[in-house]
DNA sequence: TTTTGAGTTGTTCGA
DNA sequence: GTCGAACAACTCAAA
């Protein structure tokens, strides 16, 4: 039997710029690539179902790009370490690689599979597909991790250019008898109930989809970034975060590929002004995510700033449901997670209004928040999740300062100034003039009237008062001082 | 070694 | 209406 190599699939499910893939092909010996279901191991974090979802989706898209190359993908559901020792001794394969995860529950997993993989087979090789830089990699004079995301970026950007991006492999040696596989559907990923119509309208998960969005944000968005990237009303981000999750693309091809794009349009300029491209700073952000939580482990769950642990978080299931359902009586926060709940996604600036309003209004638990976009954003990431949260709380690294609490009047009128994006997903306040829609409360009642609202039965009212709520955040915060 | 200035995403208040 | 100041504490790096 001549040589073969396992490539085990995880959140890297592409063929593109892929090393572990890479590696097995350039053995020049056959390839079989394989995906194992194991949601227990994701234990405290299990994917959500809109997770659930976009991977089913991304697989069969894989699925279906492999088989172009002649390779079948093979699907086993079970634990990781004996479905692999499993499919070793079907295969006979010699070879097991895989690119690497870097949370920190998954890390000690992986590290225990490593170990007894190698008793088994001589090659068990892991790579880097996911990060620009490996979070070991970057540290500051001291020799510490950065929490400062300024430095951070600026040390990023100073080392060595990266490697360009790995082709894909032209054609896959599949073994002579390839091992038995599940259907997809037997994973069931899909909901068992059909609530997934939004996520197929908004969504088109897998490999092809994710470079065709890079591309064409490229072309038709990426110059006026980093204005529009604040309306949520207009197609001004590049909306990647659930294709860069799950591996469909990752951070050095968009790397190379904003570097690309800005020498062929602004051949002018000089040579290394792409690397401030305000979108690439983004990516750093996801960047310097990554690392703090490979360098803070705890802090998924955990505040990273101790005094945080003694806030008093208020427990009120009332006030959180209203929150999860887009019913607080605040317009831009409800059509914020009505958006969520709909597409499985929501704007990043309405994402900060609204954790802003759970923590600072509400006084909810950001782990309250985090739980609930773990469980409906199709990009759910631990790492951003967390960062994300923490930041909004005051409680992360580089956290927003603590006087900070978005008002939602304010920031509706900003950045939704016409009203399109709140009258989207809060239709019942469509035929409210502009100057009302981001605070019906306040509407004179012939208006409201004339809108065909009726507070209270229509659309809420508010459920706190954000003056008020204000000066309590702020109370709350002067109380886990010193 | 010590000091200093700057740091994703804001709001309110008073002049 | 517009504008600047005030609203902590801490990290990081340059001076």
């Amino acid at each position: 039997m001549s040589p073969l190599s396992l490539v085990w699939f995880r959140t890297d499910l592409r063929l593109a710029d892929n090393p572990a893939l890479h590696a097995a092909v350039s053995r020049g010996e056959r390839v079989l690539p394989v995906y194992i279901d194991a949601p227990e191991e994701e234990a405290p974090w299990p994917p959500g179902g809109a997770s659930r979802w976009w991977l089913h989706h991304s697989l069969g898209a894989l699925a279906a790009s492999l088989a172009e190359l002649g390779s079948p993908l093979i699907l086993r559901s079970g634990p990781s370490l004996p479905t692999l020792q499993a499919l070793l001794r079907e295969t006979g394969a010699d070879a097991v690689f895989w690119n690497r995860r870097y949370e920190p529950h998954v890390i000690e997993r992986d590290t225990r599979i490593k170990t007894a993989l190698r008793e088994c087979v001589p090659h068990v090789e892991t790579f880097n597909a996911s990060l620009l830089h490996e979070p070991w990699t970057i540290a500051n004079q001291s020799g510490k991790p950065f929490q400062v995301f300024t430095p951070f970026w600026r040390h990023a950007l100073a080392k060595t250019a990266l490697p360009e991006p790995l082709p894909a492999p032209a054609s896959l040696r599949p073994p002579a008898s390839a091992p038995s596989s599940l259907p997809l559907a037997a994973l069931e990923l899909e909901p068992k109930i059909p609530w997934h119509h939004g996520l197929a309208e908004a969504w088109q998960p897998g490999e092809a989809a994710a470079a065709e969005r890079l591309e064409t944000f490229l072309l038709t968005a990426e110059a006026a970034y980093p204005s529009d990237r604040d309306r949520p009303d207009l197609k001004g981000t590049s909306r990647l975060s659930p294709h860069l999750h799950f591996g469909e693309i990752g951070p050095r091809q968009v790397w190379h590929a904003v570097r690309r794009h800005a020498e062929r349009t602004r051949t002018g300029l000089r040579a290394e002004v792409w690397r401030n491209s305000r979108f690439l700073t983004e990516i750093g952000w996801r960047e310097f995510s990554h690392h703090l939580l490979y360098h803070f482990p705890h802090t998924a769950g955990e505040p990273l700033r101790e005094a945080f642990a003694a806030f008093p978080w208020k427990k009120d299931p009332a006030l959180l449901r209203a929150w999860q359902r887009g019913l607080t009586g605040y317009p831009i926060v409800d059509a914020g997670m009505r958006e969520l709940w709909h597409t499985g996604w929501m704007h990043n600036r309405v994402r900060m209004i609204a954790a802003s309003f759970l923590v600072k209004d509400l006084l909810l638990s950001w782990r309250e928040g985090a739980a609930w976009f773990w469980d409906t954003l199709v990009d759910a990431d631990l790492a951003q999740n967390t960062l994300g949260w923490q930041w909004s709380a005051g409680c992360g690294a580089d956290a927003a300062p603590y006087f900070r609490i978005f008002n939602p009047v304010t920031q509706g009128e900003k950045f939704d100034p016409l009203g399109a994006y709140v009258r989207r997903w809060c239709p019942e306040l469509a035929r409210l003039p502009d100057a009302w829609l981001h605070k019906p409360w306040a509407a004179p009642a012939d208006l409201l009237a004339h809108a065909g609202i009726v507070l209270g039965q229509t659309y809420p009212r508010p459920v706190v008062d954000h003056a008020a709520a204000r000066k309590a955040a702020l109370a709350a915060l002067a109380s886990i001082k010193e």
